[in-house]
DNA sequence: GCCGTCCTCCTACCCGGGTAGGAGGCGACA
DNA sequence: TGTCGCCTCCTACCCGGGTAGGAGGACGGC
């Protein structure tokens, strides 16, 4: 009834830190590594592990496709994909692609373990982080276009979101809405608490990913060619 | 025959600037001064000025509604638009409102006495620093999308771009390309230094603003629907 | 009245980002 | 062969951005 564990990474230390933090559990045992994807398909095939967790970024074979590899070849396998930042691209992806969870490589140790029952279990899992996220962007096709989580955001926070998303600096944000660069500084801390961001460069990245502000860009528009 | 200018900016020590320039010029005379739009339109009406120098950023009514008025009354002055940053989506509206002109207000002295003499003598300018994004932005609806002035980028500094553009820190970057992050730091500089930016924000919101990496999307998109 | 939210501003601190400048290795090309 | 562009890496430095934590004023609801 043990947790066969394959964990796929580059980073072999990534995969001793692995080792070492699942070694203490009883019912989790690794019964192999991989360093690149074609390994990881390669090996899924052969131990027959209860869980993967695939890395996204290595060498020969990304994580994805290694992913739909191991599924396709009809293995009982649970992926689980480890990512180091949460704003990417990819997860949409992985999700797509089967993956039955994901979580940050900088969760809290019982949290990873957490993910690892979990998954084993049948279940799937998002890492707290990037949940909300997730949700939305797959409920915003759909649906007409709710605002994204941005409704807790204070009308203050909207305006130097606005302008964060424009490319200016602090200073310049301050100018333009009249206040002092160190309260918009605490704007900005709320709106990446808030938000779960790490930085302003997430912030416009989310911005456009969801087309936060493309009504702002229409009515520019709107009032340009009047 | 000197030139008649309007200094327009709702910060005294901008205003006093300007006029410590330019009165060591004896050609231009600063006949008026306003601290916002409302005061602009009354001025422009009552002095006749030659040029107008206008901030965009000012209370009561901002530089660009200002120009759009001021020209509407079938004034023969000359807008010249002042701005702090360049990546502003202003500057296009502005252009469009009917200025002659955009300087920086960091281009140096020189150069802001050059672009008055030159938009009072009926020519149109733009900040160096400015034209080249003008230019492409508004040679990029008519025509299919050319590349933008990416051609100038290696393709290393193209890969570093795509990463910059998912909100990946410069540790992250060098992780996914398995350089130090060092390295990515120099790439950044020259990207930053070829397309005229002042930091990676910047590089995003041009990036998405250019539909740069739109084909990458689409081809993430393929793979994943495929 | 009081309490909570929002907005404003501050100090102090740390860290990542960007600059400057130099350096070596490599392949293409003349 | 030399040279040039590109990629890599480094040190040293500065500064803007973000965090932590506190504080006061305005406003509205209870």
């Amino acid at each position: 009834m043990t947790i066969r564990v394959l964990v796929a990474d580059d980073q072999s230390m990534v995969r001793a830190g692995f080792r070492m933090l699942l070694g203490g559990e009883e019912d989790i045992e690794v019964v192999a590594e991989a360093s690149n994807g074609l390994e990881a398909v390669d090996k899924a095939a052969r131990f027959d592990p209860t869980v993967v967790l695939m890395d996204i970024r290595m060498p020969e074979l990304d994580g994805l496709e290694a992913t739909r590899r191991i599924l396709a070849a009809d293995n009982a396998a649970r992926i689980l994909i480890l990512t180091t930042f949460d704003l990417d691209e990819y997860v949409y992806e992985a999700l797509r692609a089967g993956a039955s969870g994901f979580v940050l490589k900088d969760d809290p140790p019982e949290q990873l373990l957490g993910a690892i029952r979990i998954v084993a279990g049948g279940d799937a899992l998002l890492s707290p982080a990037i949940t909300k996220r997730v949700i939305k962007r797959f409920t915003r096709i759909p649906q007409p276009a709710p605002p994204p989580q941005l409704e807790e955001l204070t009308e203050r926070e909207l305006d130097v979101f606005r302008l964060i998303v424009r490319g200016l600096s602090n200073a310049e944000i301050g100018q333009e809405l009249y206040i002092s660069d160190t309260t918009v500084k605490t704007h900005i801390t709320h709106i990446l608490q808030k938000l779960e961001l790490r930085d302003r460069v997430q912030a416009v990245v989310l911005a456009y990913e969801t087309g936060l502000f493309e009504e702002d860009a229409s009515a520019r528009a709107l009032r340009v060619d009047h």
